[in-house]
DNA sequence: GCCGTTTTCGGCCCGACTGTTTTCAGTCG
C-alpha cells in the first residue's frame, strides 16, 4: 500500500466513526493522521520499516499500531469490524452538499438508505420531508445537491481556476461599493487543484457589494447569501464564495478566508494563549474589547509571529518555523533568470530559435537552453544526431546576432525508452550543453520498471536534469508509480537536478517532493517547458509550487548567477552539495 | 486519538447561514 491508500483507510475510518456518532476529537485525530500521510514525502513503508511512524505529526501509538497491521497484513481488523457496523457505502453520501454525518445517520436509521441512488429515490418519493428536522426545502436542496454532485468533476486545475478568478476579480474591481477585493482560499495558497473559488472584499456597504456579486453575468445560481458571506455557482459548475467585511477588519477576514483550515486552527490556539479569540471579524479580548486588523501582517504580529506567506499555510511546520524565526527565504518569480527547457519548430514548438530568443530577452531572461525532443518520441518529430549538428549552426548564428544580451545553450529533451536506455549515445550527449532526460511513454509500467528507467537516467553522468519526473497531468493523467525514495537517493548521490515543470497542467515535481528534494540536497531546476513565445518565462505556477515546497533561490539552478549555472552545467563531477 | 517552554490528563477554534425550529441543530469553510 502506498501513502495515499493508507491515508484513505483513515479518512474512511473517520467518516464511518462520524456517522456512528463517535467522539469528535477522535475523528479529528484520524483526519489529521490521514492529512499527514497525504503530505508525507517519504514512502510510508520506509518510515514504517525504520520504526519512525510516531515521528509523523498526528500519528501516535494507536494509529501507528494500525499502520503496522495494515502494512504487514494488508488488512486492518478495526476497519473491517467498523465496516460490519456501518456500511462503507454511506461515505459517498457525505459528498452530497448539505448532507453531513448527522443526516446520513438519520437517513440510514430511519429509511434504510445506504447510497446516493437510495437517497435520490427517497427524496423524489417525498420521504425525506417526513423526517424530524427535515422539510420540503431540505428535500429539494438535497436533490439539487445530488444533481450538482453528478455534474461536478471534482477539483479543477489551478490554471483554469486562475483564469476564472481573474475575470471575476476584474468585474468586482469595477464595483464602487467594494474598496478592495482579493483572492483567498486554496487558489491564493496556490494549490495545484482548486475546489471552490474564495474571494474577500472590503466594503462599508456589504448589501450592495453582495448584490453586485450575485449579478455577475456568469452566475447561474445563488446558493445562499447573507451580508458577510455569499456563495454562487458559475455556469460551468464552479462554486464561488465571497466574504465581505469593512476595510478596518479586512486583515482578519483575508487571513481567515485564505486558510488552510488546519493553519487557522493552529493560529487560533496561539491567539488564545495570547488572550485573544481570533475570528474573521477581529481579535477579541476576554473583556469584550476588540483589536481590529486591516492587514494580515497585523494579525500575525498580534500573535507574536512574522508574516507567513500564503503558500506555506498548510500546518506543515510553518507555525513552528515562524515562532523560531526560521521561515525560509522563499524563491520569487524575478529570481528565475534562466529557462533551461523549451521547444522550437525543430520539434513540437511553434516558433523558431530566433523568435524564442527574442521573446526571452523581452522577458529579462539571461540564459535560454533550446531543448527540443529527441526523435524517439515519434509524435513530436524529434531530432536525430544529424539534426542536432544542423541545429547547432542555427543556434550559433542567433547567438552571434544577440551578442551578450542572452546566453543561448544547446540542449535536448532526451527520451528515456521503455527499456531504460536513452535515445542518444553518450558521445552525442557529451556535445550538448544541457541534457534533460524525460519519460513520455510507458508511464503505466510497474513500479520497479519505471523507477529503474529513471535511475538509469539519473546515473548517466551526461544527464543534467530529469524532466517532469512523474509524468502526471493534473486532473487528466495519474503520475507514474515511481519509487521516489529511490529516485531521490540516486539524485542526491549523483547531484542530478530534478525538474519542477512549471506548466500549470504538470507542476511536477509537486510541492511535497520538492520539499523532500531540497532536504536531501538535490538541486532543482524550474522550467516552463515552453512550446511558444506566449508561455516562455511564465513560471508563476512553478514558482508557487516551489514556494509551497519551502524552496529558496539557492536550491534552484535557474536562480543562480549565470556563471555559477554555467559552471555547474559544465562540471558534472563537482555537483555534490550544490546548495550554497 | 493526539499532545505537552504552564499540562502524561484534560484539553482539543470560530462564526455565518439555513431550515427547522419558538431557541437550536446541522453543515460548511
Amino acid at each position: 500500500m502506498n501513502n495515499l491508500q493508507v491515508a484513505d483507510v483513515f479518512t474512511n475510518i473517520a467518516d464511518l466513526l462520524e456517522i456512528k456518532g463517535e467522539n469528535i476529537y477522535k475523528i479529528l485525530a484520524y483526519r489529521k493522521a490521514a492529512e499527514s500521510l497525504n503530505s508525507l514525502a517519504q514512502d510510508v513503508n520506509e518510515v514504517w520499516r525504520d520504526g519512525k511512524l510516531k515521528d509523523v505529526p498526528g500519528i501516535g501509538k494507536a494509529i501507528s499500531d494500525k499502520i503496522d497491521e495494515l502494512l504487514s497484513t494488508g488488512k486492518l481488523g478495526f476497519f473491517e469490524k467498523l465496516k460490519q457496523e456501518v456500511p462503507i457505502s454511506l461515505v459517498e453520501l457525505l459528498h452530497v452538499p448539505d448532507v453531513g454525518p448527522k443526516k446520513v445517520a438519520l437517513f440510514w436509521h430511519s429509511l434504510g438508505i445506504t447510497d446516493v441512488a437510495g437517497l435520490e429515490a427517497a427524496a423524489k418519493a417525498g420521504q425525506l420531508r417526513t423526517l424530524p428536522g427535515m422539510g420540503e426545502k431540505s428535500e429539494a436542496k438535497i436533490l439539487n445537491g445530488i444533481e450538482a454532485l453528478h455534474k461536478r468533476s471534482g477539483r479543477i486545475p489551478i490554471g483554469r481556476a486562475w483564469v476564472e478568478a481573474q475575470a471575476l476579480l476584474d468585474y468586482l474591481h469595477g464595483v464602487p461599493a467594494i474598496s478592495r477585493v482579493e483572492l483567498a482560499g486554496s487558489l491564493r495558497r496556490m494549490r495545484s487543484t482548486i475546489g471552490d473559488l474564495d474571494l474577500v472584499a472590503a466594503s462599508t456597504d456589504p448589501a450592495v457589494a453582495m448584490a453586485a456579486f450575485k449579478n455577475y453575468p456568469q452566475v447561474i445560481q445563488v446558493m445562499g447569501g447573507g451580508e458577510a458571506k455569499t456563495s454562487v455557482e458559475l455556469y460551468r459548475g464552479l462554486r464561488v464564495q465571497l466574504w465581505v467585511q469593512p476595510p478596518e477588519r479586512f486583515g482578519t477576514l483575508w487571513q481567515y478566508a485564505t486558510g488552510s483550515k488546519e493553519h487557522n486552527v493552529r493560529l487560533r490556539e496561539l491567539a488564545l494563549d495570547k488572550g485573544y479569540s481570533l475570528s474573521e471579524q477581529h481579535m477579541a479580548r476576554a473583556d469584550g474589547s476588540e483589536l481590529l486588523c486591516a492587514s494580515e501582517e497585523e494579525v500575525y504580529a498580534a500573535i507574536g509571529l512574522p508574516y507567513i506567506p500564503p503558500e506555506l499555510r498548510e500546518d506543515r511546520g510553518e507555525i513552528e518555523a515562524a515562532r523560531s524565526g526560521r521561515l525560509p527565504n522563499l524563491i520569487t518569480l524575478p529570481d528565475i533568470q534562466a529557462e533551461l527547457h523549451c521547444h522550437t519548430t525543430w520539434s513540437d514548438g511553434s516558433y523558431s530559435i530566433r523568435e524564442m530568443a527574442e521573446a526571452a530577452m523581452v522577458r529579462g531572461i539571461k540564459v535560454l537552453a533550446i531543448t527540443d525532443h529527441s526523435h524517439g518520441l515519434g509524435i513530436t518529430h524529434g531530432l536525430s544526431p544529424d539534426d542536432l549538428r544542423q541545429q547547432k549552426l542555427e543556434i550559433d548564428q542567433v547567438q552571434k546576432e544577440v551578442g551578450d544580451r542572452l546566453v543561448l545553450l544547446q540542449g535536448a529533451e532526451v527520451e528515456i525508452h521503455t527499456d531504460g536506455s536513452l535515445e542518444f549515445s553518450d558521445e552525442v550527449l557529451a556535445i550538448l550543453d544541457v541534457v534533460i532526460a524525460s519519460v513520455h511513454t510507458g508511464l503505466r509500467q510497474p513500479r520497479e520498471q519505471v523507477t529503474g528507467r529513471l535511475l538509469n537516467a539519473v546515473r548517466n553522468p551526461h544527464v543534467d536534469i530529469i524532466g517532469h519526473p512523474l509524468g502526471g497531468l493534473i486532473g487528466e493523467r495519474e503520475p507514474a508509480d515511481v519509487d521516489m525514495d529511490a529516485l531521490m537517493a540516486a539524485a542526491a548521490e549523483s547531484g542530478t537536478a530534478l525538474e519542477i515543470n512549471a506548466d500549470p497542467s504538470r507542476l511536477d515535481l509537486n510541492d511535497i517532493y520538492a520539499r523532500r528534494a531540497i532536504e536531501l540536497g538535490i538541486p532543482l531546476s524550474l522550467n516552463r517547458d515552453a512550446h511558444s513565445i506566449e508561455t516562455l518565462g511564465q513560471d508563476e505556477f512553478g514558482v508557487a509550487t516551489a514556494r509551497r515546497g519551502w524552496v529558496e533561490p539557492r536550491h534552484v539552478i535557474n536562480a543562480w548567477p549565470v556563471q555559477a549555472l554555467l559552471d555547474w552545467l559544465r562540471n558534472p563531477s563537482g555537483r555534490l552539495n550544490t546548495h550554497k
